[in-house]
DNA sequence: TATTGTTATACTCTATAACTATA
DNA sequence: TATAGTTATAGAGTATAACAATA
C-alpha cells in the first residue's frame, strides 16, 4: 500500500462518464466545501474574538435551547468543554444557563438578545466572504444545490 | 473576480416561491453541511487524537507541499499557531519540515508516509460515517450534487 | 529594511477524573 | 445507584509581541 507518490491534482479516476455509486467524490467534495467554510468561519470569527467552536454553538443554539449535554453530542464535544464554552460565552453576556422545570439536574443554554445580533451580523459577513464562491455558480445552480444539500441533511 | 458591493444584512425580500439572488439560503446550507461534516470530523478525529485542525492540515497536505505561511493562509490562523501545530505533528512522524532551495527563508511542510496512511484511514472513516446522510439523496442527486460543489470550490 | 519563521507568554479549547446535586 | 453538570488538572490550540536568519 503507501508507498504512493504524491500526485498533484488529478481528479480520480472516473473513466466512465460518471460511476462513484458509493459517493466517495461526493464526500470529498463536501469535506472540501467544509474546509473552505471553516476557513472563512475561523478568520471572521477572530475578527470579533470568536473561535470556530463558538460560531458553531451560535449556529445550534440560533433556533434550539438544548441542554449541556445536547450540546455536547451536536460538538462531538465532552460536557466538560461544553461547561468551559458556555462559561466563557455567558461572561461575556452572548448566552445564558436556565433551569429546566422537569429535571433539577439538567440546564438548559439559550442566545440572549446580544449574542443573536452578534451572530447575525457574523453571518452577514461570512455571506459576503463566501458570495465570491456562490457566484461561480448561476442563479438555477444555485438553487439546485440548495435544494439537494437541505434534502440531504434532513431539512425536509 | 466579482467585487460584489456590500449590502449590510437584508434578510426578507422573497416574496416569490423561489427567489433568494444572494444565495443566501445556499450560504446558510453550506454552513449547515459543513457544521455536520465538522461534527463528524471532529468526533472521528479524536479516536485518533486528532484535532479538527490537524485534520484541516492533513487535507490541505494531502496534494500540496506549502510553506508554513501557505498553511496559515489557508487554515485562517496566524504563522505562530502553525509552528507548534507543525512541531506536534512532526514529533509523531506523521509530517515533516523541509528546506527550500530557492529561498534559504522559506520552510517547506509535507506528509510522511505514516502520516497519509492515517489520513487515508480516516477519510475512510469518515467516508463511513457520512453514508447515511449522503445515502438520503439517490445516485443520480448525488452526482448533481458533486458536481455544483466541484464547480462551485474551483475544481473545473 | 523587509520578509519568513520561531519563541515567550497568556489565553482559550479539550478530555479525564473526581466531585456535587438531583433522580 | 444512575444521571446531569461542574471543577481540577494537564495538554493542545491560538494570537501578540519580540526575536533570529535570510533576502
Amino acid at each position: 500500500m503507501g508507498t504512493e507518490p504524491i500526485h498533484l491534482d488529478e481528479p480520480p479516476n472516473m473513466h466512465d462518464a460518471e460511476a462513484d455509486p458509493d459517493g466517495e467524490a461526493l464526500v470529498d467534495a463536501l469535506a472540501q466545501s467544509a474546509f473552505v467554510v471553516m476557513g472563512v468561519l475561523t478568520r471572521i470569527g477572530a475578527e470579533h474574538e470568536l473561535s470556530l467552536t463558538q460560531l458553531r454553538v451560535f449556529g445550534i443554539l440560533r433556533d434550539r435551547r438544548p441542554r449541556m449535554a445536547e450540546l455536547a453530542d451536536f460538538l462531538g464535544l465532552d460536557k466538560s468543554t461544553i461547561s468551559g464554552l458556555v462559561d466563557r460565552a455567558e461572561q461575556r453576556g452572548l448566552l445564558e444557563r436556565g433551569k429546566n422545570a422537569d429535571d433539577g439536574r439538567v440546564v438548559d443554554v439559550f442566545m440572549t438578545a446580544a449574542g443573536l445580533e452578534l451572530a447575525e451580523r457574523v453571518h452577514a459577513q461570512v455571506r459576503r466572504a463566501l458570495a465570491p464562491t456562490t457566484g461561480r455558480l448561476d442563479a438555477k445552480e444555485r438553487r439546485t444545490l440548495t435544494r439537494l444539500l437541505e434534502r440531504m441533511l434532513g431539512s425536509a
